[in-house]
DNA sequence: AAATAGATTTCGTCC
DNA sequence: GGACGAAGTCTATTT
């Protein structure tokens, strides 16, 4: 069954899926197939799923993703950048995609596809996302009193031996002053990336200069705060805006 | 167009999309819509995306997915939980996704439905991961020589204050020994992470006995080692078992 | 190609 | 329901 741009086949036989497959792939098609797979995976780690029913998508950019019934999270994927080849095997119809650096292959193995559809898929537009730690950033440039009155930032992603600073700047009394950015609210994680950043730049500035590091979120945890006070690091409330 | 456990059109009205939707939803079916739409989000974040052609899944557990063409992740999403509701408004055909805690909404309106798709998805089986760090401890509490003569694990997960450590165990020394494990190759965040464990456990173990802490992990950055270095920190090379 | 950190991360587990 | 950390994380950016 064709429509513009589309070709859908309800309760194809595997050599119709194939074709399908095989032509789609070549005109840069975005394709589904719904139906009942085992699904074996190699690579980083290794899996193995029995039977069942799933949708697996195909994208032109080498993506495949196979979705059960439940949950945001594929159960099984491969990313963009990978090859595939489809082929009837033992009355199954496989579909393996393979994949260098790290070397992995998928393989899923269908015992029978319910429907296979193939769309021409045109989307030029890009996400506007809003409310990133980007913009948190670029809230805080704009008023840096936002911070504390007196604080002058001097640069954002200064470089050090242990990485990048969101915000680097100085406060009143001529300190140095790290900021780290998080969009929400933080964990120990959090306070520890901070931690680094300061201790890199005690070594790297005049020993006479004390370096101020500022924690920016809209909260921390209590154990958060806890590493917050043990550090002597400080913390400032602020949400992106959306 | 039915088969078994399917309902697929081709070129659907919206009223005919309406209607495969609500009582897909109602019968607890797995959805697929593709057609040119745009997609409006707001919650943690905000984002617009103008009309293009895209992939939407539907899930029974509230799931929602907007997939373009390219990429591993969805351009815009909805997590399990959401529930949702479709409505014909202005020419459009809109699915909104609602969700509370946090308050999120996912608006999906469509110009046109090229096609629209209800699977009964039937999965009972369970992926089996091999690989994982979980693995790896298994593999070290099996032969703690892998980690070093002597070494001898007292227990997984045992609290601090600053978390609980993958392994707790001693060396041949009596010496604590905290073991951090990382599937892969990791960089300065692990060794911070280890490094809170370690001082945690100084301040909690009597002074007099050292702590030592051990990252495993296959290999390590050069400014993850400098860190290592800087913080008297040891790192033992091992990868899991797929 | 590797490294570093963000993400509407999601997901599981434990409290 | 919150907190914490893993994940085959993916993705963008920079070196």
């Amino acid at each position: 069954m064709t429509a513009e741009g589309i070709q859908a086949i309800s309760s194809p036989t595997h050599e119709e899926v194939k074709t399908l497959v095989e032509s789609g792939t070549k005109r840069g098609l975005l394709m589904t197939l719904f139906g009942r797979c085992r699904v074996d995976y190699d690579g980083r780690a290794a899996s193995t799923l029995g039977f069942g029913d799933r949708l697996v998508v195909l994208k032109p950019d080498g993506t495949v993703l196979v979705h059960t019934d439940e949950g945001h999270q594929p159960v099984n994927w491969q990313p963009p950048g990978c090859t595939h080849e489809i082929t009837r095997r033992e009355g199954l119809l496989v579909v393996e995609s393979y994949r260098e650096n790290p070397d992995e292959e998928l393989i899923i193995s269908f015992e029978r596809v319910t429907q296979a559809t193939a769309f021409e898929a045109t989307d030029t537009e890009e996400l506007h996302l809003h409310g990133t730690e980007d913009d948190l950033r670029g809230q805080i440039l704009e008023e840096p009193s936002l911070i504390e009155s007196g604080f002058e930032p001097l640069s954002t992603e200064r470089d050090t031996t242990a990485g990048a600073v969101d915000i680097y700047g100085t406060d009143s009394d001529e300190n140095a002053v790290v900021i780290e950015l998080k969009r929400r609210r933080v964990g120990p994680d959090a306070v520890s990336q901070l931690n680094r950043y300061v201790e890199a730049l005690e070594r790297e500035l005049h020993a006479e200069t004390r370096v101020r590091g500022i924690l920016v979120a809209p909260s921390v945890t209590d154990r958060a705060s806890e590493l917050l006070a043990e550090r002597e690091l400080e913390f400032v409330s602020l949400s992106p805006t959306n």
